[in-house]
DNA sequence: ACAACTATGTCCGAAAACGGCGAGTATTTG
DNA sequence: CAAATACTCGCCGTTTTCGGACATAGTTGT
């Protein structure tokens, strides 16, 4: 497992890849706060790439990631994580929209839930899904930066 | 044998000693009862001695015994409460931890049941000795006790 | 020799608690 | 009255908790 950490507007990232791809993107105050993490090796091709493109999309030149990505999860939060993939920048789903396109159209808790596990935020976007009602609720990184993040793409 | 009885904070305490040292610390609400217990002598240097001892740790002025013990039992027994005798002030060790410790990681029970004999307790702090999942169980004194002896060299 | 204790620990299944929600009803405001 | 707000309740995966069924080793009593 190797990993790198770099400088944002909304904070330090930390980033880690293995050989299956991108494991997870953490904020400065890690909410989920991986395994044994002393034991990774710093820097990598891989992790190189994913913090360029990161930077890119801070810098407002990339709107759509193209990484190898390895969320380990249950299968319904796989699920969920893949749909998240495909909100298109810029635009918002509600966690009840999410459900129906899963099939599951009553299992809007569940995937806040979900969203809540989601390992790497940012690139999958769990940050484009809001109430229904349009409010802004919880963020692994905080509210003020799921706000900064749908401000920065509404430009 | 030698006896002498005074008041803790946690109760009266009965000291009994023979010639190769001692033998019983026993709670009001005595376990063991030893046996023909009237034919003993009050008091003794051996009783001072022990006595002194135990008002200091209850005063807060003393974490290890410097006495002669003779405690009688069976070889696993004696075993058993001599690990005891290595728990360190104001920690706790498991009953598996224990059983390890004297190459028997799956004497668990058995070890409980040494315990449960122990006839010196405070200076053979059985009550240092809790389950893996951190829950106080049985104590001769009582489990109120034994928390109180816990927490007391806590400070 | 054997059976019945015990101051345990591990495993497994069931049940309950817990969320980054929503829709439907009251209850308040202006 | 409307509209905003507050509360209740159902929903679904996941996580945690809880309880019972073994396994196990030594001691004690028959």
């Amino acid at each position: 497992m190797w990993f790198d950490d770099f400088n944002t507007p909304i904070g330090k990232l930390h980033v880690a890849v293995d050989d299956s791809g991108l494991r997870f993107v953490l904020f400065e105050n890690n909410k989920h706060d991986a395994p044994h993490r002393e034991t990774w090796k710093r820097d990598n091709s891989a992790t190189r790439i994913a913090r360029e493109q990161l930077l890119q999309y801070f810098a407002g030149e990339r709107q759509t990631f193209d990484l190898l990505l390895n969320p380990v999860g249950t299968d319904f939060q796989k699920q969920i994580w893949h749909m998240l993939a495909k909100i298109p920048f810029a635009q918002t789903w509600s966690y009840a929209q999410v459900a129906s396109k899963v099939g599951n159209p009553k299992a809007v808790r569940a995937v806040g839930a979900a969203n809540g596990r989601n390992p790497i935020p940012i690139i999958l976007p769990c940050h484009r899904v809001i109430g229904s009602n349009g409010t802004l609720t919880g963020f692994g990184g905080g509210l003020p930066t799921k706000q900064w993040l749908l401000a920065h793409e509404a430009r």
